[in-house]
DNA sequence: ATTATCTATAGATCTATAGATAATGC
DNA sequence: ATTATCTATAGATCTATAGATAATGC
């Protein structure tokens, strides 16, 4: 179960993970690299560098450096979007449910070892190859809107989507404060947030 | 009070903004590639394409193309840190207080030419010469931070930043959904959910 | 004389492709 | 034979500076 591949030429350098495939360690330099220094700013050279091989190295794992991006991003949406689905089959209250998903989805966006959700307001994004990320993303809205909305035909219609940007707001706190308080207490927070900012308190 | 100068060799284009002086037009310009396109996918040619001159030409207003950017940055946080800096002198509750502030502060993102707020979100701001955009951003979110926790010690401390974020949010709505609330009525709703949010509703 | 532009360009990138090569597997 | 790397490079940028020029102002 050892990651570095039996077979093909040797690196120049050093591996990045020594657990991880060659793809696995592309993808967490690309992370870190973006996340810190930004997507444009930051070269495929870079990237090689980091991970110890030559830039052109990188293009026998992925098409082009969008490809990497999308990757990234789409990984970071889809654990959320897939516990959504899974919870709405649970039959919760919309109280719990939508306390459980935002517990979930600040949990994920926390605990990821690079704040790559920095990366969702990039205006690059717009453009096809994160067509995917786009569509994944929005149906996670969705979902919020949703449990916000359940049931309570009062509630304004934008109530929805401020607590999925209440909830994606912790990548902003992430970035920007030099001290969190704990994971699971900042999960606790932001959940209790949720349900008071949609009337479920 | 014409804008075109009277001085200085023609353009090679037709103006963008006959009402405002260059310095104002390249601003302009470059606002709207920056948050439709991205900062560092948009090229200085491509600005000064825009504004209808020479690539060169815009190096005659703009030490470097990261000033174009700082510029747009400051003056898109500074009108709401002026209103809260008056704000403070004017002896009204917390909840009126906060009202005031999210309802201006949302106006003046949703107001803007161009949604300029995207770009907050951008790695590359945390280089130097973005250093006093990211000081007046800090002074916006300490005020909210102020008006969350008025003489309420029970408040979560984090609760302010969650306002915060809540505001800018309207940032991302702004970007990705296809159609927004009249700007007054969603003024009112973020309004009305931030004092829910801090308790104060 | 001053201003705001222009032309020309240095120098430094950057992404992606083509084809060679150094391993292991069969 | 297959895999995962390497070297070399084409071709396309991109930012910022130097110095010339076409206006108006005095």
């Amino acid at each position: 179960m050892s990651s570095a591949p039996s077979v093909g030429r040797p690196r120049s350098g050093a591996r990045r993970l020594p657990t991880g495939t060659a793809r696995d360690e592309i993808l967490d330099a690309a992370a870190e690299l973006f996340a810190e220094r930004g997507y444009a700013a930051t070269s495929t050279r870079m990237i090689a560098e980091m991970v110890g091989v030559r830039q052109a190295s990188l293009y026998y794992h992925f098409k082009t450096k969008e490809q990497i991006l999308a990757e990234l991003l789409e990984s970071t949406v889809r654990p959320s979007l897939e516990y959504a689905a899974e919870l709405s089959g649970q039959g919760l209250g919309p109280a719990e449910a939508l306390h459980a998903l935002v517990v979930y989805d600040v949990g994920v966006l926390l605990g990821a070892r690079w704040n790559v959700g920095i990366l969702y307001a990039l205006p690059e994004i717009a453009t096809e190859p994160f067509a995917r990320f786009r569509a994944e993303r929005e149906q996670l809205r969705l979902a919020y809107r949703r449990l916000v909305a359940a049931d309570r035909p009062g509630t304004s219609e934008v109530t929805g989507d401020l607590v999925f940007g209440l909830v994606e707001s912790v990548i902003g706190m992430r970035r920007d404060l030099p001290s969190l308080p704990p994971r699971a207490e900042l999960q606790s927070s932001v959940a209790a947030a949720a349900l008071r900012l949609a009337g479920l308190g």
